[in-house]
RNA sequence: GUGGGUGUGGUUCAGGUGGUUAGAGCGUCAGGUUGUGGCCCUGAAGAUCGCCGGUUCGAGUCCGGUCAUCCACCCCA
C-alpha cells in the first residue's frame, strides 16, 4: 500500500493515540523481524487454521530454511518472550506493537494482503482482570478514536478440558439439521462444527441461534473466569454484548474471545479481535505461562473514522513563505528561511524558479500562514513587507532580525 | 480458492447499433501589463483507450484469453 500525505496524518493520529493510551495502560513497545521460521507459526497459529494451510508468504533462504513472513503477532511475541528469558522477569509482562502483517487473501473491502495491526499482549497473567485490563484498553482507544458504530462482543470458548464436550453437543445438534445446512457447513460439521455458527447463510444461521452455547457447556474454572471478567467490566462501566457465535480462527485461544465491531465499513467489520491464549507459550517451547490480547487493524479504524466523521484535523501549513525576485534575493531568502527553521519556525522558499505571481500561489497552497517578499530593494534597505495571508494585511519588519520576524510571525 | 462488477490523459468519468483529428470536470503548468495568493477568465502540456490474440476494409466500441483492481463468499485484523 502507497500511503501519501493527504492521508497520512491519519495514520499518524492513529499510531500516536495508541501509543499514548497503551502507556497509561502500563504497556511498552517490543519490536521483533517482519519473518520468522515458518514452524514458529505452525506450531503458534496452528497448523489447521487457514492462516497457515493457505494464507502465509512463505519461502526459504538460501540454507533452505522455510520462513514466512508474519500473518499475525503474536506469536513472534510468544518466541521473543521464551527466547530472551523474559518469562523469568517480574510477571506480567506487558507489550504493544504497531508492525505490518502478511495474508494471501483475496483482497477486498477491509482486506488486504499487507496490512498494518495495533496489537498488546499481556504474558503471565490469569486473573479474569488481565482480560478486563486488555478491553479496557481497546474500548479506551476506540474511545479516544471517537469511533461511534463500533461495540464490543465478547464471549467464553473454554479451555481443553470443557471444549471437547461443547464440540459434542455441538456436532449432535447440528447433525439432526444437517439436511437443512449449506454445503460448506455439512463439511465443517465433522471438522470444525465450532464455524458453522458464524456461518453467514440465511438457513445455516437461523439454526445455529438455537444451537447450543459455549457458556453452557463451560467447566467450572472456565465459568468463573468469564464471569469475573463481566463483574470487571461492568465494575469499569464498558458495554457489551454476550456473542456466543464469536470463534477465534487461531488454535491458541482459550476461554475469553471478543470483538469490537463497527457497523457500515463492510463485510470485513473486525476492528479488533482477541482473546486469552493460555496454551501458548508452552505450545511453542516456553514454559506453561497465561497470555492475553488483541489486534486492532488500522486500515478497518480508519474506514469506522470516516465512516463516523472523526477524522483528526490534517495539519497547518508552513508559517512562512519568502518569496524572492533576482537571484541576490533568491539566496537571501533561503538563508532567512533557514535561519528561521533553527528557531523552529517552518520556512520555505522558491526552489523551482518560479515567477512572483506562481511563488504567492505556490505559498496559498502550501497553507502558508504568512509571506515574505523580497526583492532588490528589500536587499537595499534591509526592511520588507510581511504579509498575513488570512487577511492579507501587511507590516513592514527588518530581514536582518530574526528575532523579531519570529516574534511577528506568532 | 469461488462468484460478480470495473479497467479510456495525474485523477474522476463521457464516449447509442464498430467508421475517419478520443472528450469533459478536477489537478498540473503558463498568462490576464508595470513586484503579491485565494475567486474568475484565457491558453498549454498530458491517452500506444490494461495487455495479448481474433473477427472485420476498419475496433476504445464485437469475440477469446490474460492481468490488475473493486465488492462478496471464505477467513480474519
Amino acid at each position: 500500500m502507497d500511503i501519501f500525505p493527504d492521508e497520512i496524518y491519519i495514520w499518524q493520529h492513529i499510531e500516536k493515540t495508541a501509543r499514548e493510551v497503551a502507556a497509561r495502560y502500563g504497556f511498552e513497545e517490543i519490536r521483533f523481524p517482519t519473518f520468522e521460521e515458518t514452524a514458529l507459526f505452525n506450531r503458534g497459529v496452528g497448523d489447521t487454521t487457514d492462516i497457515v494451510q493457505k494464507e502465509m508468504y512463505t519461502f526459504s533462504d538460501r540454507d533452505g530454511l522455510s520462513l514466512s513472513l508474519r500473518p499475525e503477532g503474536t506469536a513472534s511475541v510468544a518466541r521473543a518472550v521464551i527466547e530472551n528469558g523474559k518469562y523469568a522477569d517480574t510477571l506480567p509482562l506487558k507489550y504493544y506493537y504497531i508492525i505490518n502483517c502478511f495474508r494471501y487473501e483475496k483482497p477486498q473491502a477491509g482486506r488486504s494482503r499487507e496490512f498494518y495491526q495495533f496489537g498488546v499482549e499481556i504474558f503471565g497473567a490469569q486473573n479474569a482482570a488481565a482480560d478486563a485490563h486488555v478491553i479496557a484498553m481497546g474500548n479506551a482507544l476506540i474511545q479516544e478514536l471517537r469511533l461511534k458504530s463500533t461495540a464490543l462482543h465478547i464471549n467464553s470458548i473454554g479451555c481443553p478440558e470443557c471444549r471437547p464436550k461443547y464440540h459434542d453437543a455441538l456436532r449432535e445438534y447440528f447433525r439432526a439439521h444437517s439436511d437443512e445446512l449449506c454445503e460448506t457447513c455439512r463439511k465443517r460439521l465433522e471438522t470444525n462444527p465450532l464455524r458453522i455458527l458464524d456461518c453467514k447463510s440465511e438457513i445455516c444461521s437461523k439454526i445455529a441461534d438455537t444451537a447450543p452455547r459455549t457458556i453452557e457447556y463451560l467447566c467450572d474454572d472456565c465459568a468463573a473466569h468469564f464471569d469475573n471478567l463481566k463483574k470487571c467490566l461492568d465494575a469499569l462501566g464498558i458495554t457489551y454484548s454476550i456473542d456466543t457465535r464469536i470463534v477465534r480462527g487461531l488454535d491458541y485461544y482459550t476461554r475469553t474471545v471478543f470483538e469490537f465491531i463497527s457497523e457500515g465499513i463492510g463485510a470485513q467489520s473486525t476492528v479488533c479481535g482477541g482473546g486469552r491464549y493460555d496454551g501458548l507459550i508452552e505450545s511453542v517451547g516456553g514454559p506453561r505461562m497465561a497470555g492475553i490480547g488483541f489486534a486492532m487493524g488500522i486500515t478497518r479504524l480508519i474506514l469506522s473514522m470516516k465512516q463516523d466523521g472523526v477524522l483528526p484535523e490534517p495539519p497547518a501549513g508552513i508559517t512562512l513563505y519568502i518569496a524572492s525576485l533576482g537571484d541576490a534575493a533568491s539566496v537571501k531568502a533561503i538563508e532567512i528561511a533557514d535561519r528561521l527553521r533553527r528557531v523552529g519556525i517552518s520556512a520555505e522558499s522558491d526552489l523551482v524558479g518560479r515567477s512572483l505571481k506562481a511563488q504567492m500561489k505556490y505559498a496559498n497552497k502550501a497553507g502558508a500562514a504568512y509571506t515574505l517578499i523580497l526583492g532588490d530593494s528589500e536587499l537595499e534597505s534591509g526592511k520588507a513587507q510581511l504579509k498575513k495571508m488570512s487577511d492579507g494585511s501587511q507590516v513592514e519588519i527588518d530581514i536582518n532580525n530574526i528575532a523579531e520576524l519570529k516574534a511577528a510571525l506568532q
